[in-house]
RNA sequence: GCCGAUGUAGCUCAGCCGGUAGAGCAACUGAUUCGUAAUCAGUAGGUCACCAGUUCAAAUCUGGUCAUCGGCUCCA
């Protein structure tokens, strides 16, 4: 930390009326402490010291590049846009305008809509205000005086939000630039002249305060950088992006359609996706039933009054579908816990039986909302890697651990990073308060016995129980979550699931649900984003592809073909007459790991020449030693 | 579901004020037999998402439906 320079005009290094210096600050707010923190204790200071504290902090924070500053940055660009958007259009009303992990956005309730054109207009005039730099004043008011003064604007989006302010927060703090005032806690940097780099991305509509109850805005998404260079970066890394959007990839690899023909959110899976799936699929199967999980498999409709029983059909009836069989109604599976019960349910169970983890790769439908679905990522037809864990309270903690190892696990074969999550109890919930805390615990414990960092997320949990979800980023560093575990103490009660113990007693077991990737389908989608479709060797649909040069090469490479089928490696030969670097480009688009050249000389030597689809050579090998390089990087998962 | 945009050949896109469709790439056919990211020539390909309406006439205007895209809300 002793290399932070401070901004401070004279080059000293302030002190706080509590005793901790200008140094102690910047230093605890490069740790990570909440920003919100930090910036009352440096407006505290402001008050206390006069100093302009605050926007040199916030200055400093900017030039050393921490993640910190350049909020500070684009906070005060979202209110440079907020100005713009009054300054050139007639009754906009402004709500709140925070930054965002990538940027920025200000919510403005308006009339019209914000086309393409109005957009360039806003940035236009954002250029003038900071050519005209404009410094950033902070003012501190009572908040009776505030609500006047946006009252007497108009602004009754900013009265709201004073009004909803807790009662003990007496005085508020307001930011003026260019004769353009909002309502702001800050900081701020000190003047606009200091925004080198802004772009605004797309206008899209938002809910006030995130509530589809209330009215709609409509939001102005932004970006902004230090510099001209990072900002070319950023918007660089968002087409790169683009060109790996699975989408896009799932049709030039020709792995999976989602067809308007065939409905929304249902995906046709072509043969190279389901080579994908079935590898994915295998992994999993062999994975689990290592981790002494039993493979089972249940119907995909049950009868609607084994729905009610679940309480399914009083707390997710909205997502399911239903259907009729002999008059009678039928629920079709939304979740795949129902038959795992009735297996329990089918035998007298003793504590020495537990714990019995069923495992399903189950095909669920959820009828999501239209506007949801998003390719491979949100759709209404999927398969989970199900597995239901039926234990004693005492097991719990071990199982719910072993289930956290495995997750690790899964993510460093595949190679994504994630986060820990930890969701309470919502709202609309059964079971009771006790039930609850000490599910909420169990889950609790067992992430700080596993050493694991997580952020809770409070009321987010199912509504049978409180859960852990792992989320993973994709290309677009969207999270998505993927494995969760959710604790449930109310179905075996709702089932009577009863297992009998050492004491000779009747006992109720605990049920865990959960998945290790997810949905097989989401997974994918982050797959092949994550691997821009040039898969590891192991997942790669194909492999290798012979390439002739001539047409008097396809005897041998025939030959070197059968000899690659033979030995279990996924080969396809393309003896078109086509030049070779016409064959070599398209098994390059293709992301195919290996192309194997056939010419006069390898013909003659009777070897490979294998190409990899980075651009490098292996030189003549013999094909037993290419088959042996493609069967290690396999069982390497490489 | 909500806000906004979009839907023209397999893909990417042209097609002004309504007069009834075009390019590049891909595909197919022929020629070419050629060493590591595109050989040349020719041919074919469209109910302009769907359904109504306005009009002498609709890809174009209006309404509805479906779907997609960017978000919001929700979620594996």
């Amino acid at each position: 930390m002793s290399d932070i320079k401070i901004g401070l005009p004279d080059g000293s290094t302030g002190t706080f009326s509590d005793g901790t210096t200008v140094r102690d600050v910047v230093a605890s707010w490069k740790q990570d402490l909440l920003a919100s923190t930090v910036a009352a204790k440096v407006d505290q200071a402001l008050v206390d010291t006069s100093f302009k504290l605050h926007r040199d902090a916030a200055l400093t924070l900017v030039d050393i590049g921490s993640k910190e500053g350049l909020g500070i940055l684009r906070h005060s660009i979202s209110h440079v846009m907020a100005q713009a958007v009054q300054d050139t259009f007639k009754n906009v009303l402004v709500t709140i305008g925070p930054s965002i992990e990538e940027g920025f956005y200000y919510d403005f309730e308006y009339a019209e809509t914000f086309t393409p054109e109005d957009i360039e207009k806003i940035e236009k005039r954002m250029a003038e205000l900071v050519a005209a730099n404009y410094s950033f004043e902070r003012r501190e008011m009572s908040r009776e005086e505030a609500v006047e003064l946006f009252r007497g604007k108009g602004e009754s989006y900013k009265v709201e939000l004073l009004n909803d302010l807790p009662a003990d927060v007496k005085t508020v703090s307001i930011y003026t630039q260019g004769g353009y005032t909002d309502l702001c806690r800050g900081p701020h940097i000190p003047s606009t002249g200091m925004i080198k780099a802004f772009k605004l991305l797309n206008v899209a509509g938002a809910y006030w305060r995130g509530d589809e109850k209330n009215k709609m805005l409509q939001r102005i998404y932004g970006t902004g950088f230090a510099t001209k260079e990072a900002l070319a970066d950023y918007l660089r890394v968002i087409e790169e992006a683009k060109k790996r959007d699975h989408r896009r990839l799932g049709r030039e690899l020709d792995l999976f359609q989602v067809n308007e023909e065939a409905g929304a959110g249902l995906v046709i899976f072509h043969p190279k996706g389901m080579l994908l799936r079935y590898l994915i699929e295998e992994w999993e199967r062999k994975e689990h039933l290592k981790r002494g999980y039993d493979m089972v498999m249940g119907p995909q409709i049950l009868k609607a009054d084994l729905w009610k029983k679940s309480g399914h059909f009083d707390h997710y009836r909205e997502n399911m579908y239903f259907t009729e069989v002999d008059n009678q109604p039928y629920g079709i599976k939304p979740m795949n816990c129902l038959s795992h019960m009735l297996i329990y349910k089918s035998k007298i169970r003793s504590y020495r039986d537990l714990p019995l983890r069923y495992f399903e790769l189950g095909t669920v439908h959820r009828h999501e909302k239209g506007g949801v679905l998003h390719g491979l990522m949100r759709v209404r037809q999927f398969t989970q890697d199900d597995a239901h864990i039926l234990c004693t309270p005492e097991q719990l903690n071990a199982e719910i651990r072993a289930i956290a190892d495995f997750v690790g696990y899964a993510m460093g074969i595949f190679g994504f990073e994630y986060e820990v999550e930890l969701s309470t109890r919502p709202k609309d919930s059964i079971g009771s308060d006790q039930d609850w805390e000490m599910a909420t615990n169990a889950l609790e414990q067992a992430l700080k016995d596993n050493h694991m960092s997580y952020d809770v997320n409070p009321g987010d949990g199912a509504f049978y129980g409180p859960k852990i979800d792992f989320k993973l980023k994709d290309a677009l560093k969207r999270k998505w979550q993927c494995a969760t575990i959710q604790c449930d103490f109310t179905l075996p009660d709702r089932f009577d699931l009863t297992y009998i113990g050492e004491d000779g007693e009747r006992h109720r077991p605990v049920m865990l649900h959960r998945v290790i990737l997810g949905a097989i389908e989401r997974f994918m989608g982050v797959l092949i984003e994550h691997y821009a479709g040039a898969f590891p060797v192991w997942l790669s649909p194909v492999q290798a592809v012979i390439v002739t040069v001539t047409d008097k090469h396809i005897p041998y490479g025939q030959e070197v073909y059968r000899q690659l089928v033979d030995a279990g490696v996924r080969a396809e030969g393309d003896f078109r007459n086509e030049k070779l670097g016409y064959k070599i480009r398209e098994a390059q688009l293709q992301k195919v790991p290996y192309m194997l050249v056939i010419g006069d000389r390898e013909v003659e030597s009777r070897c490979v020449s294998p190409r990899q689809r980075d651009g490098g050579n292996l030189g003549a090998i013999g094909v037993d030693e290419f088959i042996k390089l493609i069967k290690d990087k396999c069982s390497a998962y490489k």
